[in-house]
Formats: C-alpha cells, structure tokens, sequence
DNA sequence: TATGAATGAGATTTCATTCAT
DNA sequence: GATGAATGAAATCTCATTCAT
C-alpha cells in the first residue's frame, strides 16, 4: 500500500501524472486523494491545478493515452502480418507486453471506467470496443481459417483470450523468473491453443 | 451507474448485505458511501451500524462468504472426480458459475482487495490463496498428466485460466444469448485446450 | 461589518436561518462563507448540513419565504380595498412595513438574485413578477381614476414607487427618530403625489 | 449571468478597468474571480498585477471615480441654476442619465460599499455623503420654497428621490421604447411632484 | 510589458462514525 | 431496534497574490 514518491527531477507536469499513475493503480481512482497525489508529485495540492484539469481529467488522460497507444499497436500488427494465427499470436503477444510493461496505465484501464462521468465514460468505451473489434475480427479469421464456427464461439474466445491475457498486468514482475519475451511467448501458445490452434506452429518473435 | 434500491421486505441485516453488494460491486468500495449504503438498504446511516461493525468489516465478510464458498466447493470438486482432466474441467464450470451467478461477490473480491488494511488484508490474500493452490495443483497434475513440464508453466496456466475465467463477471448476462450451462461447458473445453489436452473427452456435466 | 452572532435557544434549524439572514444582508452570499454562518449559528459548518441543503438553497428559501409573503400580503390589500387610491396608499405603507420590519430579508431578495442558477432564478423571478404585477395594476388603476395615460407612464411610476420604498430598508431603525407607522403614512404621501394624486385624501391608516 | 469579453484593442489599463466594470456589476464583487478579471481583459492574471494594485483598489477606483464625476455634475448643476425647482429638477435629470448611461459603476457604488475594508470604506462614504448632502440642502431649498417644512421630511424626501432615479440603473436599456431625455424628463415631473410641487413648470431641459 | 509557475489559505461539501434519546 | 443530531477530518477545487524570468 505504501507507494514511493516519484520525487525526481522530471518536469512537473509528467510528475504528475507519473504520481497519478502510481497511485491510481495502487489505491483506485476513488481511494486516492488530491494531497496524496500532489505529495507524491512533489509539489502542493493548488500547484497540482497548473498542470491538470480536474481529477477526473487526469483520469480520462491516462486512459485515452493507454488505449489509443493499444489501437495503434493492434492496427500495426494486422497491417504487418497477414496469416491469420500469426496475427493471433503477435497481437497476444503485443497485449501481453503492454501489460507486464505498463501495469500501472492497464490496470488503471481495466479497473476505473465506472468511475467516469457520462461523457468521459463514452470517449473512452468507444476506444475500448475500437480495440476489442480489432480483437474480435482476428479471432474470427483463426476460427474461419481452422474450419470451426465462428460466432458466439469467436467472442466467447475473444473475451476469454483478452482477459487472461490483461492478467499479466497483475503479477507479471520485471525482476521475476521469465523474461517477458518468454511470457509474451508462452501466452501465445497458450492463447492459440485455446481457441482450437492444434500446434501453434512459430511460436517465435 | 444509477443502482435500483433494494428495499425489499427482507430482514435488515440481509438488506444492508445486498445494499453494500449493488454498491460496492458498481461503484467501488472508496465510491460507495455510507449514507448510499443506508438510502439503498431503506435504513438512515445512524441504524446501519446496529447491523455491521465498520464500513470495511461489511466488505471483509463480503469477501470472506465469497472465498469460502469458493474453497468449499473447490474442495467438493477435487473430492468428486479422481481424474484430473475431469477435475479441472469441472473445476473450471464452478469458477464460471460462481463468477456468472455471484458476479457482485466476485467482482469485490476481484478488485477490492487493496483497500483492505493490514490485517483484514493479510485474512483474505490467505484465503484467496487457498483457493488458488488447490487450482494450481489440480493444473500441475493435468499437465503431469499429459507428459508436459509442470513447473513455471503450470503457475502460467493456472494464471491465465483463473484470469480467463473470472472475467465471466463481467459480461455474463442471466438473460444473454447463451445459457449459463453452455458458457460453463465452453469455458472448460478452452480451458482444457490451453493446458494442453488435446481433445477434451468429457466436456458434459 | 461585524456582525454580533445569534448564539440564542431557538432551535438550530432556525438558528441557521436567522445566521444567513444576518450574514447574507451584511456581507452577501458571496462575501458569507459556510464556516461564518456555521459559527454565526453555533453549529460546526458539517453540522450545518443537517439543517439545509447548499447554501444556495438556503438563499432560495430565505427569498421564496420574503416574496410569498410581499405577494400575499399585497393581495390581501387589493382585496380588503377597493378605491384605486386607497389601494395604491395601502400598498405602499404595506411595502415600506414590510422593508422596515425585515430588512434582512427584503436586502436579500433585492440584491442577491443575479448569484442564484438558472433554476432558481427563474423561480424567484417569477414571484417577483408576480409582485411587481400587482403594483402595476394597482398604479394603472389609479392612473385611470385621475385622468391620466396609464401606458408606459405606469410602467415607469410603479419602477419609482417600488424602488424608493424598498430603499427603506436600507436606512429605517426602529430606534430612530420617526416610528415606522408615520414612515408608511409619509411614504404613502409622497407616492400618491408622485403619480398624480394631488391632494391624498386619507393618509391614514 | 454569462458577460461578453471585451477583447477590444484599447489599451490594457482601460480593459482591465472595462472587464470590472463588467464584472463587478454582474456579478458582485465577491462573486468575480482575478482569473475571470484576466480573462475578460484579455490577460494573465499575472499581468493583471501590472495594471492595478489589488483587487479592492480596483473597487475603490471605480467608485472614487464614478462618485467624484457625480459631485462634479452636481455641483455644475447647482452653480448653473438658481431657482430651487429648476436645480432639483436638473439634478434629477442628471443623476437619471449617469444612472442610465454609466449603470454598471452606478451599481458597483450603490451595492458594493459593505465589502470595503475600513480606510477604503471611510473614503467612499464621505464622497457618497457629499454627493447626498448637495441632494439635501437643494431638496430643503425646494420645501422652504412653496413652504413647507423642511425637517425630517427633507431627510426623508431625499432618500426616496434617490432611491427612485438609481433604480434607473437597473433597467433602462439604450435600445428601449424611450430614449433617455424622455426618461429623464419624467422622472423630473415625477420627482418634484413627490416633493410637492404641483405643477412642475419647466420639465424640459 | 507580460506571463508561467507556484502557493497558503480558504471555498463548499461529504466523509465515516458516535451517541443520546 | 431505530434515528436525528452532531462532528473532526477530509474531500475537490478556487482564491488572491507573488516572483523569477
């Protein structure tokens, strides 16, 4: 629970959001206050207004930046690759990165929508289902390409691949026993696998 | 976001139970209120507290009803079936059933966790990991089973099926296209196939 | 500027109410902060909440309260008199009573509207209305009974009877050297002669 | 409630000295924020500080100057006449066009004295008092004139043709149905009929 | 002349909780 | 069993103002 200050000598304004950050992550949108946030930026609460909106700003910022960064990775990965599995196994393997990666930014994703106001909700589920989609379609090719059906079986397997795939963000450590190529790896033959994929054949990088 | 009352003819205590379920499970723990608590169980903040102790002590035996039941059926399951794929599978169809048919519970568990305080914190990561220990043997035995490695690969697995899993709760809708005994049979042919087992044998209940 | 507290018996309810009359008069809504009226009332500024909603409803109470009371007291004078000059006469010594015996809330209502939100506006906007049309008709009345046009003349005679009896409140003490009743009777005097009246029959009450 | 910017290309002093006008007379001294001061001026709020002392010297300065105008125009009008009702009749005139023509510094001065501090306060009073007391002795002159007493009923008489032709400030409108002499000139007849005269002889100006 | 950066103090409002009735 | 009253602490955010550049 204790998170260390960021306290650097980095500009203020990316001080904060690094503090925002962190603390969004680690104690939830509601559970963090603006003095906390100003205390762990290193500067006070009234100077912490010269480089945001509002909270929820902040909040809609951090998200936006995330996921935006997500749809243009995802987008990458269908223009380079055309063979329907290898799509599969590098899209899972960039989600996987970008969660062992930037577990602050995708837990704050994953975790926080609710809390938004109406219009920020929006924004940002529009971002989301732009990147499920780009999800959703991948799948649906392996499917096809593997003869089995693909409807309620491709977004069942969508959700599911996703899901297991944004729990990284959760225990992954940079100093742990896998490297993260490693995982990013495993967790694409993990995830061609699981949607019927017999033996995943280039399970390399 | 806006959460209908539950202001039922039920008895005071289960009233306030279901109010801080709605609530925490939609707003967050921090995003809930004691006076929200009280409107929506139909009582005034002050008789609240004839029924719980503190705020956190509602969300511990929350979480706490949740795990045990959790660990008991677990353990139900690991005492019926003797097979291990059959174990797993089976397992997997609880976990799904639990999170579609208790997705309140679930999500708090899911993601309150870090709000705790020390020692109520330290009772519920022991109970949770319980619960996932006996995944990650039930996991360690299939793929035994199977002749794969069970070591890191085995934590790997049980992660990704748990994620995977889990994430029923937030999408299972009772009134959704497919039934939930579908979803739970589903969900343990996927879970099968990424460990591994090639053609799941007996994916029927 | 200093403003002895109201620190009495009388229920905090109406401790409260009388704090914003106080405070709102003296400084206005925006020169009066929560804490002043909390201390002003004897209450903690949290405990204030239990008593009013925001401060602006506090504001729009006190002002709704003032304006009813203008409205039916203006009523019944129309309704116990019947003879133009009459009414007119009686309405102005009711006016004058009126700012005299509660300059709080008259300064209130005549100088504060322009902070209150849309909705609020518009509602104190309509009484006033409503007030303000029971003097035009009343001064059209008496318009008519002289012998003189009662068009735009009207519109600007009522705007000078309202605007220099409301003015009373700005200076009358009831401690001061004319008593309230010669004030009204006065006041009625010059009214009359001001639109026309030349000789005001019965000046008194 | 919402005011235009003035965004002219006058000097900056003069802008600065415009938005508060603006400002002030809409929405109250306490009730005008710097930053929306500097906003409407076109200017930091930094910059602001260049242009001004603080933001009471602002106030003070508006005031000093609009009071100091006023007793300049009274004083030219009690030198230019000589027969009392002509002079009561030309300050009514006066003081109706600067109530009409200048309505935003008329306001500031008449609803903003009570959130000056002490020295600032003392200045404006004793120049309103000033202002008031040329009222004072030129309604007396008018009383002794057609003789009638000039006692408390010249006090009184005073502040009831005061409060009527500043009412002016709060609705007359330049694009209105009468153009500013009609006003004025009513308001004469108005104004000295309120005193007692009973045929105002020369209404025009 | 002009402004970004900065802040201590204070704004209004809500927080979880207690207690006398 | 139930609640109105009450509150210290904290919530988010704005205040008027200064200063180095």
């Amino acid at each position: 629970m204790p998170v260390p200050p960021t306290a650097s000598t980095a500009p203020a304004e990316e001080r904060v959001r690094e503090a925002a950050l962190d603390l969004f992550a680690a104690r939830g949108y509601h559970g963090t206050g603006i003095r906390q946030l100003a205390e762990h930026a290193g500067l006070s609460s009234a100077s912490l207004y010269h480089y945001m909106g509002t909270k929820e700003d902040l909040l809609v910022a951090i998200m936006r930046t995330c996921l935006e960064r997500l749809i243009a990775d995802a987008e990458a990965v269908v223009t380079a690759r055309a063979d329907p599995e290898e799509r599969l196994a590098e899209l899972i393997r960039m989600h996987v990165r970008a969660h062992a990666e930037r577990p602050r930014e995708t837990r704050v994703v994953d975790g926080e929508v609710e809390v938004l106001g109406a219009a920020a909700r929006a924004e940002v589920i529009t971002l989301r289902d732009r990147y499920e989609s780009i999800w959703q379609s991948v799948v649906e090719d392996v499917l096809t390409a593997i003869g089995a059906p693909a409807g309620e079986d491709a977004r069942l397997a969508r959700r599911a691949l996703l899901e297991m795939c944004s729990g990284v963000a959760r225990w992954y450590r940079p100093d742990g026993r896998s490297p993260l190529e490693d995982v990013a790896d495993r967790y694409a033959v993990l995830g061609l696998r699981l949607v019927g994929v017999p033996h995943p054949s280039h399970p390399s990088h």
